[in-house]
DNA sequence: TCCCTTCGGATACAAGGTATCAGTTATAGA
DNA sequence: TCTATAACTGATACCTTGTATCCGAAGGGA
């Protein structure tokens, strides 16, 4: 009897469920509007856009969604955080400092080199927080030597 | 007929006037607390423990080291943002969430890695930020099979 | 010393998020 | 279906981490 919503909204309502969270219909409202979102978005911005829903049911959802793995926390290069959509695992963002695209980056071999450069100082490491400013192709491709 | 304090603190205060910034009491008694703490603190801390000076001095002060590269924000596993002396130029952090102490990363290739990952994505990178959390030695050999 | 600029402290304001609490709703079980 | 109850919601107050404003004070060159 679950009013539908697209597959990624169901997707961030079942990786809530999956934790023991219910389905009502605020938090239905918000995974609606994340899964929405083409890109990082500020909590407050997300908000403004569900005059109907209580602030701290926004930012309580948001904070569940993060636990819950179906969102990212996203730190831009002026220091504010930004939520993502994180359909994976681990993974890092390139985020373009012209329009604010961001894309994925996985499959490298970053956390090795963590790995074996924090065991030469003999750090065991258990986490690690890495965000990359620059410009996609797109931006870069539209002024090529701005700067 | 300057007010002498430690080296470290002589740096500080030097690195703000080569960039025109005055020589004042406030500013070196901020100077000489910060460079009294050996790891990484929260700028509230530091304002808590300088009764004397007021709260807009001690966040404009943080702010202007930081400007000047003396000193670096860290940013912690659970969002919150740091500050730690920057005798250097850019680098990372290793961060122990044991006991809070950080080590300074250098001298390694994750950048030439980053720029390479990040030219297979067609994005030209501008900057980037990361932290890295852990266990450092001590607290590895402390409890050696914690978790 | 004068004068101008910078600075400092008090305070108000702001952004982004959390705690509290009374009323509401989802859901398991009878 | 009804009920009990735990989880949830929204309003609101509060907190944290700053920033802006304003006016008096102090630095520092001429």
């Amino acid at each position: 009897m679950r009013k539908r919503g697209s597959p990624l909204s169901e997707q961030l309502m079942d990786a809530l469920e999956e934790r023991g969270y219910r389905d009502t219909a605020p938090r239905r409202t918000v995974a609606r509007a994340i899964a929405e979102k083409d890109r990082h978005f500020a909590a407050e911005e997300l908000r403004e856009q569900l005059p109907g829903i209580g602030r701290a049911t926004v930012y309580r959802s948001l904070k569940i969604l993060v636990e819950a793995g179906a969102l990212c926390r996203v730190l831009l290069e002026d220091g504010n955080l930004h939520y993502q959509l994180s359909h994976r695992g681990h993974h890092h963002h390139l985020l373009c400092v012209e329009c604010g695209v961001s894309e994925d980056l996985m499959g490298c071999d970053i956390e090795d080199r963590l790995e074996s450069v924090a065991n030469a100082h003999n750090f065991q490491v258990s986490g690690h927080w890495l965000e990359v400013y620059g410009r996609c192709q797109t931006c870069t491709a539209e002024q090529p030597a701005s700067g």
